[in-house]
Order: structure tokens, then sequence, then C-alpha cells
RNA sequence: GCGAGUGUCGCCAAGCGGUUAAGGCCCCGGAUUGUGGUUCCGGUAUUCGUGGGUUCGAUUCCCAUCACUCGCCCCA
């Protein structure tokens, strides 16, 4: 037997209704704030993802789908801000007057170990907002996740922000925490000893205990607290929190939020839920001021945000798909095939036996359905013209002429 | 890449060295070719993830392997 790719899965009729629902609240509620879709190609050059995720990443360095065609290397998304980016300046938006406001939604690959909200093909929705410097775009971007969400009927999560600063003040406090830790870096996990290197600034997101209580002693925390922000960078982030504060929204500043992705500066927030086990954001974003230039556009400033949808899934009630209005019971299938077409062009939920053997299996059907209505079409109704309309809740049966059955059901 | 747990029908499962491999749900057929989901009767695993080994005998014990699940890492 042909199974199904390890950390990929079947989305079935007993969940579609689930995933229609919060497909819908998405449209609702992006486009009232002016969003508009974008639907960029699954696969892209391999080049894109290894510039503009960054190429100290682990999504690029080992969790991407690469393979060659014709001695091009391609690359199945693992997200994507970049592919969007790519559209962004492709078809030169920048002509656009700003902002330039986008949501996606759709597949994305990752080569990783399954478990409890991760799998290997996902699904995210996500928007990207072209233009503006300004944090009001920031808090338009994190107030537009907030709406979605609440959207779909979750209210309790925890959003979490930070400032990254800019490149300079990025620089500024890499050298400050490195200093702080160099120390110490021998008793650090050797990943974080990489990442010292590498990227020191992702050693603050490490999640052993161990590296978490180093970096709790007083040098770091000070490395950490000190205003290494810029004035600029502090005003901006000044400004956002003040917005966000202004909109209602609860947030918590969290020094240590850092993001694995190489392009953001400046603002960075993720949304968490506490009852997703141990994969428990479900919303990450920040803003990207330089990723364009990096790709090759005009210098753009640019916030995002994205959603795991499955992780979305795991935290929303199910969802009841809609039920039939009419079953028909009827044997002769000339009659029920042209009834159905019938009912179905004039906007009712249809669906008829079509073994057709006799009334009691038909009926039986009809009644497993969860049809409100069974329309019965037997040899005298076919005689006489008529047809009999049954109320599945009440019981009540009339049989009226073929023209009135839309009446009755309606 | 590392660590742990679990594999018996479409689903939930019992059996733990000798059984004809329980039971329940779902599905299908009949009682029942014009009216109800109830009820009753019947049907659905030559085989226990796969391959070896131990044994007179293995679903049961051992080894390997695969798959799934959970965790680390990372992320949404």
């Amino acid at each position: 037997m042909i199974t199904a790719q390890k950390g990929t899965k079947d989305i079935l009729a007993d969940e579609i209704a689930k995933w229609h629902f919060v497909e819908n609240a998405m449209r609702e509620v992006f486009e009232k704030a002016n969003y508009k879709e974008i639907r960029t190609p699954i696969f892209e050059a391999t080049e894109l993802f290894a510039r503009g995720v960054g190429d100290s990443t682990d999504i690029v360095n080992k969790e991407m789908y690469t393979f060659d065609q014709k001695g091009r290397s391609l690359t199945l998304r693992p997200e994507n801000t970049a592919g969007v980016v790519r559209a962004y300046i492709e078809h030169g938006m920048h002509r656009i007057s700003p902002p330039v406001k986008l949501y996606y939604k759709g597949p994305m690959f990752r080569y990783e170990r399954p478990q409890a909200g991760r799998q290997r093909q996902f699904h995210q929705v996500g928007v990207e907002v072209f233009g503006v410097d300004a944090p009001s775009c920031d808090a338009e971007v994190i107030s537009t996740a907030i709406a979605f969400l609440n959207k779909i009927g979750l209210n309790d999560l925890e959003l979490e922000i930070n400032s990254l600063g800019c490149e300079k003040c990025r620089a500024n406090f890499r050298e400050k925490l490195k200093e702080a830790v160099k120390p110490m870096l021998e008793k650090f996990c050797d990943d974080c000893k990489m990442r010292y290197e590498k990227n020191p600034l992702r050693m603050l997101d490490c999640k052993s205990p161990e590296c978490q209580s180093y970096l709790a002693t007083e040098a770091v925390q000070n490395a950490i607290n000190s205003d290494f922000i810029c004035e600029d960078c502090q005003e901006h982030f000044e400004k956002l929190k003040g917005y966000l504060d202004a909109l209602g929204i609860k947030y918590n500043v969290n020094r240590l939020l850092v993001r694995g992705l190489d392009y953001y500066n400046r603002t960075v927030f993720e949304i968490k839920s506490n009852s997703l086990g141990s994969q428990n954001a479900v919303c990450g974003g920040g803003r990207y001021d330089s990723l364009v230039t990096t790709l090759g556009g005009q210098p753009t400033a640019a916030v995002g945000w994205a959603m795991g949808m499955e992780r979305l899934m795991a935290l929303i009630p199910d969802v009841n798909a809609s039920s039939l209005d009419a079953y028909i019971v009827c044997q002769d299938l000339n009659e029920s095939l042209k009834l159905a077409k019938y009912l179905r062009n004039n906007g009712l939920k249809t669906e008829f036996d079509m073994q057709g053997k006799n009334f009691s299996k038909g009926f039986e059907k009809a009644l497993k359905s969860g049809a409100r209505f069974a329309v019965i079409l037997g040899e005298d109704e076919i005689k006489a013209g008529k047809v009999t309309i049954k109320n599945l809740t009440s019981k009540e049966q009339v049989t009226v002429n073929k023209e009135d059955i839309l009446t009755q059901i309606i």
C-alpha cells in the first residue's frame, strides 16, 4: 500500500468545514482591512531562500526540499515572505502608492521531524505590508492578526513583542552581548557556542535551562537590558506600544524574543497559546526593512507575520458542515436525476438514492443523511404529477404539485 | 540529527506460549417493492506492521527493520 508521506496529511471531509470556516474568516477580516490576496508559486529558485530567509537559519541549512531541474536548483517554499517580496520587486509594486498590503495562504514545506503542531507540509496564512516605516504600520499588522484570531473565536492568546533595533544598534548590541557572555562561553551548550560566532542574538532564544541560567546572570542581564537601541528605534518601539495600548491589545515585552529568521529588524512579535503542547507559537512576525534591497529591490520598509493553520485548527472547536435540504426517495432514477438537478439549480442542497432499491432503504438513507426534508417521488406521485414532501424533524408530510416543491421547502 | 513510547479489521479494542483470533462501532444483506434511525437475523481479519530467530508449536518470547506518536532542536 502506498501511504501519505511522513509529515503530510490528508484533510478529510470531517475536518474540511473547519478549514472553510477559517478561510472565510480570513478573507473577510483581511478584505475589510484592504489587504489584497497574492498567490505565488509553490517552488522558487533556491537562491531566493538562501538570500531571503538567510543562510544562518536552520530552515535554509537543513530543512529545505531542494531539487535540480535541468541544472537549475529549485526549492519548495519553506515560508512565503521571500516569495512575496520577489513578486513585489518583479512586478514593480514600488510604483503603487504605499502601503501595499498583501495576504496569502497555502502550503509550505520543511524537512523536519514531525510532532504535535509540526508537519513537513503545513499551511500558513500571512500578511505583508510594504512601503511604510511608521510604527502605526506595525500596529496595523498586529491589529489585523488579533482581529483574525478573534474572528475565529480565539481570545486568550498571549502577544509578546520586542525590538531588535536597526542594523546599527543591532551590531552594537551583538558586541555587548558577546562581551558579557565571553567569560562563561565554555559553559553554554554546543549550539550556543556556534550561535555565539554566527548569530549571537539567537542565544537569547535557547531553550536549554542551563544556558538560560547563564543568561540570567547579572552581567548578561545588564547587556540585555542596556539601552543598546538607538533613539530612533526606541521611539519607534514606544510609539508602537502606545498604539497597542490605544487599541486595547495586551502584550508582554520579552527582551529575549529574537525570532529565527535573519531578516527581522526593529519590531518582532509572537502570539502564543498555552494549550498547544510544545509547539506553542501560532503567529510570528516582525519588521524587515532591508529584505527588499537584499533581494534586489529599491529600499522599502516592510512588516508582516505568518500563522500556522494546523495550529489554529487545533485551537478551535469543530465546525458542523452544512446539512442537506432535501433527500429524494425515488426508485425511478430518471426522475431522481431530473428532480435533483432542478432542486440544486434552485439553491437547495440535495442528494438522492442512487440505488433506488426500495422505499424502506430510501427512507433509511434519507434519515441517515441528516436532510431536513425527504422528497418522495413514487409511482403514485409520478402518475399524479405530484410530489410528497416530508419534514423529517416534525414528521409532517404533504403532497403537492411539482411546482410547489420549492415553496414548501423554503 | 538525537531521545522515548506504540503497532491485532475502516475506527475503538480483548487475547500475552497451544483459542476456530473475543466484543463494540461503522458498513453491507435480509425480515420489509410505499413510510422511519428502533428491533431481530445474517455477513465482513486463513492472520496480529514487515523480515528473521527460539520452540513440537509464536499475535504472545528474542533480534532487526519499517511506520506512527510524543519530546529535544528549530519554527508557524
